[in-house]
RNA sequence: GCCUCUGUAGCUCAGUAGGUAGAGCAGCGGACUGAAAAUCCGCGUGUCGUUGGUUCGAUUCCGACCGGAGGCA
């Protein structure tokens, strides 16, 4: 049986539970792979997994970073790959589990990423496009690298800015970059299980629910504990669904009925774009959750596919 | 009971000096390589409340009826 396990799906899909029934079955450890459940103190709002739902099974990158800190992918994979391959020598499961697409594809592919040194050229470029508009820099852009000046939509003002401060950085172009790491053979090659409902409405009724769940377990007062301590407004971390709406509730500037109906909004537009990001993996086995599926027949069907697949 | 306003996409509304209609939001789809819970792109047919009338032709004008809002009694 592979001992690598992925579990993706959209927010609310039920990853945490199947992760932890997954670990219980055959042995295993959970790696998460969340982009926002990586900060500590942020526990409500990002549903990270509590000790209880963890039911003992060792749980891996979560509440590794302050909220103030930005965190990244290149941090997530330097953090998390030798992680992984310490539960894998120790002859476990490791089972990775989250929505945070992009940092599940580049921990298993051990993707490199251009460095993001300090040295005020990605102010100097905002500042410019703040100034005479993303397309000065989309010119610039296209005289050093017109393949990405191409790809990229003239709107996509934060991925212009960076494609031109990669080259300013490193002398090397983005398009160069990113040929390379694909080039290089992928780290690992897990068994990729992703859940999607049957019913995009169900989906949409269970984050519904817990953002309600949420704002009773305490949301409002996690938020107001973070921004007591300093983290600043603007932080990423700040700008996770269900923090940076009800900031504003808190700041008078909507009623909290309005964040938590934002919450809801945010939530389903994410998750939407979660399982788009998830569809293009062609080696992820879908497990599609019925109406009234739990955990165990899900659990069931993952199995299964498990002990197909090494034969 | 009378008067006025109103009924157009799932929602809020625009519009057609009569030639069967379009925005925002929602929804759906897509992209994505040191911010990713971020950032960006694409997709608009619906008995124009119902029913008569005028007209070559009505969602548009007129009448009645049925909803809704307000006013007068």
């Amino acid at each position: 049986m592979n001992n690598l396990i992925c579990i993706a799906g959209p927010t609310a899909s039920g990853k945490t539970a199947l992760a932890v029934a997954l670990a219980q079955a055959i042995g295993g450890e959970v790696v998460s792979c969340d982009s926002m459940q990586i900060y500590k103190r942020m526990d409500i709002g990002t549903a990270k997994p509590t000790a209880e739902e963890m039911q003992g099974i060792p749980h891996h990158m979560l509440s590794i970073a302050e909220p103030e800190e930005d965190f990244s992918v290149s941090r997530y994979c330097e953090m998390a790959t030798p992680i992984v391959d310490n539960i894998l020598a120790r002859g476990k499961t490791a089972i990775i589990a989250g929505g945070t697409g992009l940092y599940m594809d580049a921990l298993i592919r051990g993707n490199s990423f251009a460095p993001y040194p300090s040295t005020g050229r990605r102010q100097e470029l905002e500042e410019l496009a703040e100034k005479e508009g993303i397309e000065a820099v989309l010119s610039q852009l296209r005289a050093v690298d017109p393949e990405s000046a191409q790809r990229l939509h003239p709107s996509d003002k934060k991925r212009i800015i960076r494609a031109m401060e990669v080259y300013l950085e490193t002398g090397q172009t983005i398009t160069a970059h990113n040929r390379m790491t694909q080039a290089i053979p992928p780290r690992y090659a897990p068994c990729w299980f992703a859940l999607e409902d049957e019913n995009r409405q169900d989906l949409y009724a269970r984050i519904d629910r817990r953002v309600d769940s949420m704002l009773e377990q305490g949301l409002l007062d996690e938020i107001r504990a973070l921004l007591a301590s300093g983290v600043p407004e603007r932080a990423t971390s700040m700008q996770a669904i269900g923090y940076k709406e009800f900031i504003d509730a808190l700041h008078g500037r909507c009623t909290v009925d309005q964040a938590a109906d934002q919450v809801r909004q945010s939530s389903r537009h994410y998750a939407k774009r979660q399982l788009t990001w998830f569809r293009r993996n062609q080696n992820i086995h879908w497990l599609r959750r019925a109406p009234g599926d739990k955990t165990e027949e899900i659990l069931s069907g993952a199995l299964q596919i498990l002990t197909n697949s090494d034969n």
